[in-house]
DNA sequence: GGTGAAACGTAGGCCGT
DNA sequence: ACGGCCTACGTTTCACC
Protein backbone atom coordinates (compact mmCIF):
# COMPACT_ATOMS: atom_id res chain seq x y z
CA UNK A 1 0.00 0.00 0.00
CA UNK A 2 1.00 3.37 -0.59
CA UNK A 3 0.07 5.53 2.08
CA UNK A 4 1.55 8.95 1.80
CA UNK A 5 2.79 10.47 4.83
CA UNK A 6 3.98 13.90 5.62
CA UNK A 7 8.16 13.38 3.73
CA UNK A 8 6.09 12.31 0.72
CA UNK A 9 3.91 14.90 0.17
CA UNK A 10 6.69 17.56 0.73
CA UNK A 11 8.55 15.43 -2.19
CA UNK A 12 5.22 15.55 -4.15
CA UNK A 13 5.01 19.38 -3.63
CA UNK A 14 8.30 20.36 -4.17
CA UNK A 15 8.07 17.99 -8.01
CA UNK A 16 5.14 19.32 -8.44
CA UNK A 17 6.47 22.80 -8.73
CA UNK A 18 9.87 21.60 -10.04
CA UNK A 19 9.65 18.39 -12.09
CA UNK A 20 13.39 18.53 -13.16
CA UNK A 21 14.86 19.26 -9.49
CA UNK A 22 17.82 16.83 -8.92
CA UNK A 23 17.43 14.14 -6.36
CA UNK A 24 20.10 15.89 -4.17
CA UNK A 25 18.54 18.93 -4.17
CA UNK A 26 15.09 17.12 -3.22
CA UNK A 27 16.64 15.20 -0.88
CA UNK A 28 17.98 18.16 1.05
CA UNK A 29 14.95 20.03 0.98
CA UNK A 30 12.88 17.44 2.43
CA UNK A 31 15.71 16.47 4.84
CA UNK A 32 16.35 13.28 3.48
CA UNK A 33 19.71 11.70 2.36
CA UNK A 34 19.49 10.93 -1.30
CA UNK A 35 19.47 7.30 -1.64
CA UNK A 36 16.44 6.77 0.76
CA UNK A 37 14.77 10.41 -1.40
CA UNK A 38 15.01 8.54 -4.32
CA UNK A 39 13.46 5.43 -3.17
CA UNK A 40 10.39 7.26 -1.94
CA UNK A 41 10.17 9.04 -5.52
CA UNK A 42 10.76 5.52 -7.10
CA UNK A 43 7.73 4.10 -4.66
CA UNK A 44 5.25 7.26 -5.84
CA UNK A 45 6.41 6.32 -9.47
CA UNK A 46 5.64 2.94 -9.28
CA UNK A 47 2.16 3.10 -7.11
CA UNK A 48 1.18 5.85 -9.79
CA UNK A 49 0.95 8.63 -7.35
CA UNK A 50 3.67 10.43 -9.44
CA UNK A 51 1.87 9.95 -12.96
CA UNK A 52 4.83 11.39 -14.78
CA UNK A 53 6.45 14.31 -15.91
CA UNK A 54 6.27 17.45 -18.27
CA UNK A 55 7.69 20.46 -19.71
CA UNK A 56 5.37 23.23 -19.48
CA UNK A 57 5.15 25.28 -22.56
CA UNK A 58 4.63 28.80 -22.80
CA UNK A 59 1.40 29.06 -25.17
CA UNK A 60 2.33 32.03 -27.09
CA UNK A 61 5.81 31.60 -28.03
CA UNK A 62 5.13 27.41 -28.91
CA UNK A 63 2.13 29.26 -31.56
CA UNK A 64 -0.84 29.11 -29.38
CA UNK A 65 -2.95 32.00 -29.77
CA UNK A 66 -6.67 30.99 -28.69
CA UNK A 67 -7.66 29.51 -26.51
CA UNK A 68 -11.67 28.53 -25.20
CA UNK A 69 -13.37 26.37 -23.55
CA UNK A 70 -16.97 24.38 -25.39
CA UNK A 71 -19.45 22.69 -23.89
CA UNK A 72 -21.24 20.22 -26.39
CA UNK A 73 -24.36 18.83 -25.94
CA UNK A 74 -25.26 15.54 -27.71
CA UNK A 75 -29.24 14.96 -29.14
CA UNK A 76 -28.87 11.24 -28.22
CA UNK A 77 -27.93 10.28 -24.99
CA UNK A 78 -26.84 6.48 -25.74
CA UNK A 79 -23.67 4.85 -24.87
CA UNK A 80 -22.92 4.63 -28.50
CA UNK A 81 -23.52 8.30 -29.39
CA UNK A 82 -20.86 8.83 -26.32
CA UNK A 83 -18.38 6.56 -27.24
CA UNK A 84 -18.26 7.70 -31.04
CA UNK A 85 -18.00 11.49 -29.96
CA UNK A 86 -15.40 10.70 -27.57
CA UNK A 87 -13.38 8.97 -30.21
CA UNK A 88 -13.47 12.01 -32.21
CA UNK A 89 -12.35 14.26 -29.69
CA UNK A 90 -9.38 12.20 -27.99
CA UNK A 91 -7.88 12.37 -31.81
CA UNK A 92 -8.45 16.14 -32.29
CA UNK A 93 -5.41 17.91 -31.53
CA UNK A 94 -6.72 21.04 -30.89
CA UNK A 95 -8.62 19.67 -27.93
CA UNK A 96 -6.62 19.25 -24.83
CA UNK A 97 -9.05 18.25 -22.60
CA UNK A 98 -12.63 16.54 -23.15
CA UNK A 99 -14.56 16.62 -19.65
CA UNK A 100 -17.74 14.74 -18.96
CA UNK A 101 -20.04 17.10 -16.60
CA UNK A 102 -23.18 17.41 -14.99
CA UNK A 103 -25.66 19.85 -16.32
CA UNK A 104 -27.88 20.60 -19.25
CA UNK A 105 -24.87 20.06 -21.80
CA UNK A 106 -22.87 16.56 -21.42
CA UNK A 107 -19.29 17.70 -22.72
CA UNK A 108 -16.55 20.16 -21.54
CA UNK A 109 -14.04 21.16 -23.94
CA UNK A 110 -10.81 23.15 -23.82
CA UNK A 111 -9.16 23.88 -27.34
CA UNK A 112 -5.84 25.50 -28.00
CA UNK A 113 -5.11 26.33 -31.67
CA UNK A 114 -3.30 29.42 -33.08
CA UNK A 115 -5.55 32.01 -33.81
CA UNK A 116 -9.37 32.72 -34.44
CA UNK A 117 -9.24 31.46 -38.21
CA UNK A 118 -7.96 27.87 -37.23
CA UNK A 119 -10.87 28.12 -34.33
CA UNK A 120 -13.64 28.81 -36.70
CA UNK A 121 -12.19 25.88 -39.02
CA UNK A 122 -11.73 23.46 -35.93
CA UNK A 123 -15.72 24.62 -35.14
CA UNK A 124 -17.00 24.19 -38.45
CA UNK A 125 -14.92 21.09 -39.92
CA UNK A 126 -14.97 18.92 -36.63
CA UNK A 127 -17.36 20.12 -34.24
CA UNK A 128 -20.25 20.92 -36.97
CA UNK A 129 -19.67 17.49 -38.75
CA UNK A 130 -20.13 15.34 -35.88
CA UNK A 131 -23.67 13.85 -36.13
CA UNK A 132 -24.28 13.55 -32.46
CA UNK A 133 -23.79 17.17 -31.40
CA UNK A 134 -26.97 19.35 -31.32
CA UNK A 135 -25.49 22.38 -29.35
CA UNK A 136 -22.09 23.98 -29.58
CA UNK A 137 -21.24 27.18 -27.09
CA UNK A 138 -17.88 28.88 -27.14
CA UNK A 139 -16.52 30.61 -24.26
CA UNK A 140 -13.09 32.72 -25.49
CA UNK A 141 -10.41 32.71 -22.86
CA UNK A 142 -9.17 36.37 -22.75
CA UNK A 143 -7.35 35.67 -20.07
CA UNK A 144 -5.81 33.58 -17.03
CA UNK A 145 -5.68 34.76 -13.82
CA UNK A 146 -4.77 31.99 -12.11
CA UNK A 147 -3.36 28.58 -13.87
CA UNK A 148 -1.52 25.79 -11.78
CA UNK A 149 -1.71 23.44 -14.53
CA UNK A 150 -0.22 25.80 -16.99
CA UNK B 1 14.46 35.73 -31.39
CA UNK B 2 14.10 32.71 -30.50
CA UNK B 3 12.70 30.91 -33.55
CA UNK B 4 11.82 27.42 -33.15
CA UNK B 5 12.74 25.40 -35.89
CA UNK B 6 12.19 21.53 -36.86
CA UNK B 7 14.42 20.20 -33.99
CA UNK B 8 13.48 22.58 -31.12
CA UNK B 9 9.65 21.31 -32.04
CA UNK B 10 11.12 18.06 -31.58
CA UNK B 11 13.06 18.74 -28.54
CA UNK B 12 9.52 20.26 -27.05
CA UNK B 13 7.55 16.98 -28.04
CA UNK B 14 9.85 14.77 -26.06
CA UNK B 15 9.72 17.62 -22.84
CA UNK B 16 6.24 17.74 -23.44
CA UNK B 17 5.73 14.28 -22.76
CA UNK B 18 8.79 13.01 -20.48
CA UNK B 19 9.69 16.14 -18.64
CA UNK B 20 12.15 14.03 -16.41
CA UNK B 21 14.30 12.57 -19.51
CA UNK B 22 17.91 12.82 -19.63
CA UNK B 23 19.85 15.25 -21.68
CA UNK B 24 21.77 12.21 -23.05
CA UNK B 25 18.66 10.27 -24.16
CA UNK B 26 17.20 13.39 -25.04
CA UNK B 27 19.79 14.46 -27.96
CA UNK B 28 20.07 10.62 -29.15
CA UNK B 29 16.06 10.95 -29.78
CA UNK B 30 16.15 14.12 -31.78
CA UNK B 31 19.55 13.22 -33.14
CA UNK B 32 21.91 15.60 -31.62
CA UNK B 33 24.69 15.11 -29.67
CA UNK B 34 24.15 15.55 -25.95
CA UNK B 35 26.32 19.47 -25.84
CA UNK B 36 24.01 20.79 -28.93
CA UNK B 37 20.86 19.30 -27.34
CA UNK B 38 22.10 20.82 -24.26
CA UNK B 39 22.27 24.40 -25.14
CA UNK B 40 19.13 23.94 -27.38
CA UNK B 41 17.34 23.54 -24.22
CA UNK B 42 18.77 26.02 -22.10
CA UNK B 43 17.92 28.52 -24.58
CA UNK B 44 14.61 27.18 -24.71
CA UNK B 45 14.59 27.58 -20.90
CA UNK B 46 15.88 30.74 -20.96
CA UNK B 47 13.63 32.58 -24.20
CA UNK B 48 10.91 31.66 -21.69
CA UNK B 49 9.48 28.77 -24.51
CA UNK B 50 10.06 26.47 -21.57
CA UNK B 51 8.55 27.29 -18.73
CA UNK B 52 9.53 24.67 -16.39
CA UNK B 53 8.68 21.58 -15.37
CA UNK B 54 6.30 19.30 -13.55
CA UNK B 55 5.45 15.93 -11.66
CA UNK B 56 1.73 15.09 -13.18
CA UNK B 57 0.03 13.58 -9.99
CA UNK B 58 -3.13 11.51 -9.47
CA UNK B 59 -5.74 13.32 -8.33
CA UNK B 60 -7.30 10.04 -6.70
CA UNK B 61 -4.33 8.88 -4.67
CA UNK B 62 -3.07 12.70 -3.89
CA UNK B 63 -6.83 12.54 -2.16
CA UNK B 64 -8.76 14.42 -4.89
CA UNK B 65 -12.39 13.35 -5.55
CA UNK B 66 -14.43 15.93 -6.34
CA UNK B 67 -13.54 18.14 -9.40
CA UNK B 68 -16.32 20.99 -11.03
CA UNK B 69 -15.83 23.71 -13.17
CA UNK B 70 -17.74 26.80 -12.01
CA UNK B 71 -18.71 29.91 -13.68
CA UNK B 72 -19.04 33.01 -11.78
CA UNK B 73 -20.89 36.30 -12.87
CA UNK B 74 -19.90 39.39 -11.31
CA UNK B 75 -22.44 41.89 -10.31
CA UNK B 76 -20.39 44.61 -10.94
CA UNK B 77 -18.19 44.88 -13.68
CA UNK B 78 -15.83 47.35 -12.84
CA UNK B 79 -11.67 47.21 -12.73
CA UNK B 80 -11.45 46.91 -9.10
CA UNK B 81 -14.52 44.32 -8.00
CA UNK B 82 -12.69 42.21 -10.88
CA UNK B 83 -9.23 42.56 -9.20
CA UNK B 84 -10.61 41.95 -5.77
CA UNK B 85 -12.34 39.03 -6.67
CA UNK B 86 -9.23 38.00 -8.47
CA UNK B 87 -7.37 38.15 -5.64
CA UNK B 88 -9.52 36.30 -3.26
CA UNK B 89 -9.50 33.53 -5.65
CA UNK B 90 -5.95 33.27 -6.53
CA UNK B 91 -5.03 32.40 -2.76
CA UNK B 92 -8.09 29.95 -2.41
CA UNK B 93 -5.87 26.61 -2.99
CA UNK B 94 -9.06 24.57 -3.94
CA UNK B 95 -9.31 27.09 -7.35
CA UNK B 96 -6.79 25.21 -9.32
CA UNK B 97 -7.35 27.53 -12.48
CA UNK B 98 -9.17 30.62 -13.21
CA UNK B 99 -9.85 31.97 -16.78
CA UNK B 100 -11.93 35.02 -17.68
CA UNK B 101 -14.06 34.58 -20.72
CA UNK B 102 -16.79 36.02 -22.80
CA UNK B 103 -20.19 35.11 -22.39
CA UNK B 104 -22.86 36.17 -20.08
CA UNK B 105 -20.53 35.05 -17.35
CA UNK B 106 -16.64 36.30 -16.71
CA UNK B 107 -15.28 33.61 -14.82
CA UNK B 108 -14.73 30.25 -15.41
CA UNK B 109 -12.75 28.18 -12.08
CA UNK B 110 -11.50 24.57 -11.91
CA UNK B 111 -12.37 23.65 -8.22
CA UNK B 112 -10.32 20.60 -6.79
CA UNK B 113 -11.37 19.23 -3.50
CA UNK B 114 -11.35 16.36 -1.49
CA UNK B 115 -14.71 15.21 -1.69
CA UNK B 116 -18.36 16.79 -1.72
CA UNK B 117 -18.38 18.52 1.48
CA UNK B 118 -14.95 20.24 1.02
CA UNK B 119 -16.97 21.61 -2.14
CA UNK B 120 -19.95 22.51 -0.29
CA UNK B 121 -17.68 24.23 1.95
CA UNK B 122 -15.86 25.83 -0.17
CA UNK B 123 -18.97 27.07 -2.13
CA UNK B 124 -20.41 28.89 1.08
CA UNK B 125 -17.86 29.79 2.59
CA UNK B 126 -15.63 31.26 -0.16
CA UNK B 127 -18.04 32.39 -3.44
CA UNK B 128 -20.86 32.64 -0.97
CA UNK B 129 -19.17 35.04 1.00
CA UNK B 130 -17.88 37.65 -1.75
CA UNK B 131 -19.72 40.98 -2.22
CA UNK B 132 -19.25 40.86 -6.23
CA UNK B 133 -19.64 37.65 -7.14
CA UNK B 134 -24.09 37.94 -8.57
CA UNK B 135 -24.13 34.11 -10.65
CA UNK B 136 -22.55 30.76 -9.67
CA UNK B 137 -23.03 27.14 -11.89
CA UNK B 138 -21.42 24.49 -10.82
CA UNK B 139 -20.48 21.89 -13.70
CA UNK B 140 -19.56 18.47 -11.44
CA UNK B 141 -16.80 16.48 -13.35
CA UNK B 142 -17.85 12.93 -13.98
CA UNK B 143 -14.91 11.94 -16.33
CA UNK B 144 -12.28 13.19 -18.55
CA UNK B 145 -11.92 11.06 -21.50
CA UNK B 146 -8.72 13.59 -22.66
CA UNK B 147 -7.10 15.74 -20.31
CA UNK B 148 -3.39 16.51 -21.86
CA UNK B 149 -2.56 18.60 -19.15
CA UNK B 150 -2.89 16.18 -16.33
C1' DG C 1 17.10 5.48 6.78
C1' DG C 2 22.24 6.35 5.91
C1' DT C 3 27.06 5.46 3.58
C1' DG C 4 30.14 4.99 0.04
C1' DA C 5 31.76 3.97 -4.60
C1' DA C 6 31.09 2.87 -9.29
C1' DA C 7 28.37 4.11 -13.24
C1' DC C 8 26.27 7.65 -15.46
C1' DG C 9 24.93 12.29 -16.92
C1' DT C 10 25.87 17.32 -17.15
C1' DA C 11 28.07 21.48 -18.37
C1' DG C 12 31.32 24.08 -20.65
C1' DG C 13 35.73 25.02 -23.06
C1' DC C 14 37.45 24.32 -27.63
C1' DC C 15 37.62 23.57 -32.40
C1' DG C 16 35.63 22.59 -37.05
C1' DT C 17 32.00 23.74 -40.36
C1' DA D 1 25.73 30.68 -35.39
C1' DC D 2 25.55 25.95 -34.60
C1' DG D 3 27.09 21.02 -34.06
C1' DG D 4 30.51 17.59 -32.30
C1' DC D 5 34.29 16.13 -29.19
C1' DC D 6 36.48 15.88 -24.83
C1' DT D 7 36.76 16.19 -19.89
C1' DA D 8 36.17 17.78 -15.12
C1' DC D 9 32.67 17.77 -12.17
C1' DG D 10 28.15 16.57 -10.16
C1' DT D 11 24.46 13.24 -9.72
C1' DT D 12 22.29 8.84 -9.64
C1' DT D 13 22.04 4.34 -8.24
C1' DC D 14 22.81 0.21 -5.62
C1' DA D 15 24.86 -3.20 -2.54
C1' DC D 16 25.69 -3.03 2.20
C1' DC D 17 25.32 -1.38 7.10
Amino acid sequence: MSNIDYIDDRILRVLAAEGRISNLALAERVGLSASACLRRVAALEKSGVIRGYRAVLSPEKTGIGFVAYVTVGLGVHTKESQLAFERVITRAPEVKECHNITGNVEYLLRIEVTDLAAYKEFHTEVLGTLPQVSAITSYVVMGSPKDDRA
